[in-house]
DNA sequence: TACACAATATGTACTCAGTACATATTGTGG
DNA sequence: CCACAATATGTACTGAGTACATATTGTGTA
């Protein structure tokens, strides 16, 4: 018999405590929870909390690891006549058809934008994932094309990029909050991701990137 | 006999607090200096010192409503024959020839820089002042051409810009750290200014941004 | 000059996240 | 059933930031 007891168990914890976490999280805002109350709700001892999560912020971005993956992953298999920048275009369009967290808008995704925005220290987190996102991505480009990791060019592209992703996301969400429309939060999405590619395009115009 | 005397002597305060905090994030990194070895270098109370700066990372980024004043004013007194983001690319020329806090590339903006990369806390800030700089210029941008504040198309250019600004400003301090050459470093920063430039004007071409 | 007042400086006592380290508990494999 | 390693948890601490009380000091005015 191997291991699978203990790590099933182990994830069991490890999502019992996000979910308590982030129902809590919802209810009061992040800043109005404390650690104890979550250990509490998710009836496990304070410093257990802290073995499965460094620090609070994880317990609610706890499955960001999942974007970052789609992303590489879509990269790694592209068509090779695809362009790696229209590749992450048409991967923005196939992800608002999907179901994929973070691009998404739905009542529950409300919830979840507003709590970040309700909070300094998950505004910063989600920053700071954006960022993490930006340098994959720019890694992922150089590689697409055999150049360097560190390529200027990829990192402009990688950085235009997520400006524009962060920039449609956060205006389909009003468009969602405004209207209650999903389909319109879509369009509003696609609609500044697909102006953004023409920018990106323009800028890596000549490089093997557009 | 006006305030000039308590304005003076608070001014002197806030600056002795500033000074001593960012010479010891300098030497021992932001992490490894306490408040109350701030207070005692500066020789105040450890509440003088939050009444000052109700952050700790406050007093190593004490200058950075220069940039945003800058930014908006540029904006402000365009010529009226020049587009918005047009303005914006001479703004980064004028900046890197004048000196200026931010844009600058020198042993000192080298520690600057090494030592918010030494702390997750100063990277965080330095994210947020990104984003309230994005926030400004997207608002000055729709204001310039009399479209809503909340104008998708500004927000996504102001969104590039920035975009394009952080990679360059990294790409140049890369450089200035590998060549030790201040010219060399400009030259890489305005670079990738006029190629994300190319990519925003094609983003928002057709619009009176661009 | 002296006094009242408001701005400024500082002290005390607290909350809470996060760390270091010790210790208990419990599957697992032999 | 035992030894061990993974897991869970307790104890005690550090350090940022807050709430609130209090002291100090410049300033305008009687």
């Amino acid at each position: 018999m191997p291991t699978d007891r203990r790590s099933g168990r182990r994830l069991a914890t490890r999502q019992a405590i996000s979910n308590a976490a982030t129902r809590l999280f919802f209810e009061r805002g992040f800043d109005r929870v404390t650690v104890d109350e979550i250990a509490a709700a998710a009836d496990v001892g304070r410093m257990t909390v802290f073995n499965y999560f460094p620090r609070k912020e994880d317990m609610f971005f706890d499955r960001d690891e999942e974007i970052r993956e789609t992303l590489r992953e879509a990269l790694r298999q592209r068509g090779p006549s695809v362009t790696p920048i229209e590749t992450l275009r048409l991967l923005a369009h196939r992800l608002v058809t999907d179901q994929c967290p973070f691009v998404e808008f739905s009542a529950r995704s409300q919830r979840f934008v507003k709590t970040i925005e309700g909070s300094e220290t998950l505004k910063a987190r989600a920053r700071a994932i954006r960022d993490e996102i930006a340098q994959i991505v720019a890694v992922a480009l150089s590689e697409c094309v055999g150049r360097e990791p560190d390529d200027p060019v990829a990192h402009l592209a990688s950085g235009l990029l997520l400006a524009t992703w962060t920039v449609a996301l956060i205006q389909a969400h009003r468009t969602f909050r405004k209207s209650r429309d999903t389909e319109k939060a879509k369009a509003a999405f696609l609609a500044i991701v697909d102006k953004g590619t023409i920018g990106i395009k323009a800028a890596v115009a000549r490089t093997p990137y557009g």
